[in-house]
DNA sequence: CGCCGAGTTGAACTGAATCAAGAAACGTGG
DNA sequence: CCACGTTTCTTGATTCAGTTCAACTCGGCG
């Protein structure tokens, strides 16, 4: 049924078939068409996704912009930090490419952190993950020019230059849709 | 012993007697005096600290440039992200205000989490508050100019500027420290 | 066929970097 | 406790990476 999904994790944790019949009681497969808007800005965060197929992009809107500050894929885990800390979203969530999601309820999910060990596990390791990917990110913006990223992400994860916009890509590099055609012009 | 850290925590989790008992064996407490080194890029981290007294901070050298990336202060819990996926770290360590640290070999605090649930959900909790933070501070580079970050920052960690010299919360802004001064120039 | 969103190009502008020089503050040893 | 050297911070002049605004091209879709 979730095959996939404990295939995947099973390079983290090894779930006995107990607690894979816990887990998949409190999942859901959803599939969502892109241009999907899960999450509002405004709005508590109640899920957590992971992603079979497909892509997302969580954003924020300032000044009638529009900036993306991530991008999740098959086999992402997919929650709203301000989930952490009891707050309502300041980011939005959009589906850019026809997805099939495992849904999960995050309290259950919190639920299944307190009753199975195993499951809190696997969610340290995942956020462990997480957190190494965007400090990264993080560190590459105070230390690359805008030039520089644009090469590590292409390098990094060309995929994805074929699968989104490029202005949400611009966006996520922190540059202006133009400046990311220039670039892209004067590396040819 | 460990009293501070003890109650610190029990706002996260609840340890009986017996779990602190494992937990205090396998810290130790050092202090270190301002411009020590902890970890030098290359290096593997092996430690997990906690911060009693004292700021720390971690940073990259690129070309020559000292940039920070993260500071550390009171109640803080600092491991290297590197040590998540078992990588040699980009970064160094360095306290910046004579210290006194909690220290836990991150062997150890693995094996701790394997055998107690709670410590493993303790950590799984830090890490989704550290998350939070480094999100944001993501986000706030994408979305915000130099002199709207100074702001952000001055409302937030007021006490920083009073405790580490400007140069590097230059650098932790994603600036240089003459357009720092600038920017604290013309806001008085 | 025509519209619409996505991407490109050009010209002018600007926020922040760079380079260079001084001023202030700090701490270490006599 | 002062003096001297070192680090930290400021200021000015100039340059440059990336933005802004506006017009144009292209490809997909109704």
């Amino acid at each position: 049924m979730y095959d996939k999904f404990f295939s995947f994790v099973s390079q983290v944790v090894s779930f006995d078939e107990k607690i894979k019949q816990v887990i998949s009681k409190n999942i859901t497969r959803v599939s969502y068409p892109k241009k999907t808007i899960l999450l509002k800005e405004g709005e508590f965060h109640q899920n957590l996704y992971f992603i079979e197929k497909g892509i997302l992009r969580t954003f924020l809107i300032k000044d009638n912009e529009d900036i993306t500050s991530l991008f999740f894929m098959e086999n992402d885990f997919l929650v709203s930090s301000f989930r952490f800390v009891n707050q309502p979203s300041f980011e939005n969530i959009e589906v850019l490419e026809d997805a099939t999601l495992l849904v999960l309820n995050y309290d259950d999910v919190l639920k299944m952190y307190k009753d199975h060990p195993e499951v809190n596990y696997l969610g340290r390791v995942m956020i462990e993950l997480n957190y190494y990917r965007i400090y990264h990110r993080l560190v590459s913006m105070l230390k690359f020019s805008a030039r520089e990223r644009y090469e590590v992400l292409m390098k990094s994860q060309p995929e994805l230059f074929q699968r989104v916009p490029l202005t949400h890509i611009a966006s996520y590099l922190g540059i202006k849709k133009e400046s990311l055609s220039r670039i892209r012009k004067s590396l040819v």
